[in-house]
DNA sequence: CTTGTTAGTAATTGGCCACTAACTTTGATG
DNA sequence: CATCAAAGTTAGTGGCCAATTACTAACAAG
């Protein structure tokens, strides 16, 4: 196996463990575990740890963006808008893309708080990237991209939680036997 | 100082170390030094670490729903859902409650990953009792409820991330100017 | 065959961190 | 003043974990 490919199967190995664990809480014996390669052998792919949580950072949100903008390609306004709905709900069921975007938010806090700003503005950047290309892509008011990004916030902290699909808090998004 | 009143302090301290870095990432030397006591003497206060984040993710989660509460004491419908609204402004201002919130977010997910339901069982009982209490208060239907919760978690994942007011990602809020 | 490169491992290290044990200080009360 | 408890400290310990070093195995090209 070429170097790339490991680094491929290492950045998506990291995105699952950084993703359920957060960053302090993952070791790299567990990437290393999953990628079925020994520990010592993620630094010469990778320079540190840290590099490891930017590249499964960078590449979670590459793949969200990626999904609302294919999800959505050849549409425009009110069409786009519902097919980018659409698209979050497959992102319910995909744990780690969702848990990985919570882990950077509070990870861009962290970051910050012990003094490294470099993270969070490369943070901002990618978010501000996604914001702009679902908000241009369906021509949304700002109070419009505002109810979509909301409610997308609110899947993710209830998911987070464990909150089932049958628990009253559900309620207001209209799921019900949406398969979810 | 008793006992009590130092367990009182040691939450405090606690919420906001937890809050910045996270269960990992916080350690209780730097909880002891916010203080002003030795690290050891924490573990006869408490039993251990993750008491002591239970105990702050308790007592935030206490803080924010007597913020509500207070904040709409004798108030109802409309009425009632505004007075809160703004109450949520004030949480944003308040750094340690907001992101002590999304690290309970994380933090769930990482417990039960690790196999211990218990954590998540606690939270989300905690976050069912303030999500019940708030939209009773203001006799919210399931759809106010979603978009009320929606946009506070919005605001702590901006908040979390550091982007600042004059941001247009914050346009939709309309907040130009109240003070925040 | 030998020279070099690329993919990989085994062994180790140095530092950190939760938690414990054993001891000291403070102050109220009979 | 003696005593007793409650508040607090100093000095470890054992385990874990990121990162380094030094090695091996496969293979391609001249």
């Amino acid at each position: 196996m070429t170097a790339e490919e490991r680094r491929e199967s290492v950045i998506r190995a990291s995105m699952i463990e950084f993703a359920e664990r957060g960053y302090n809480g993952t070791t790299t014996q567990s990437i290393a575990d999953r990628v079925g390669v020994s520990q010592p052998y993620l630094f010469r792919l990778f320079p540190s740890k840290r590099a490891l949580f930017e590249a499964a950072a960078r590449r979670c949100m590459d793949d969200v963006r990626e999904a609302f903008l294919s999800a959505s390609e050849g549409l425009a306004g009110e069409e786009a808008r519902e097919a980018m709905g659409i698209a979050y709900m497959d992102l319910i069921n995909d744990r780690s893309r969702l848990m990985m975007q919570m882990q950077m938010y509070v990870s861009t806090a962290a970051a910050e708080a012990a003094g490294d700003s470099e993270v969070g503005r490369a943070v901002r950047a990618m978010w501000e990237e996604l914001w702009d290309a679902v908000t241009e892509r369906a021509s949304m008011t700002p109070e419009q991209a505002k109810d979509f990004f909301s409610q997308g916030m609110l899947i993710n902290a209830l998911v987070a939680m464990g909150f089932p699909m049958e628990s009253h808090l559900w309620q207001g998004f209209g799921f019900e036997g949406k398969g979810c």
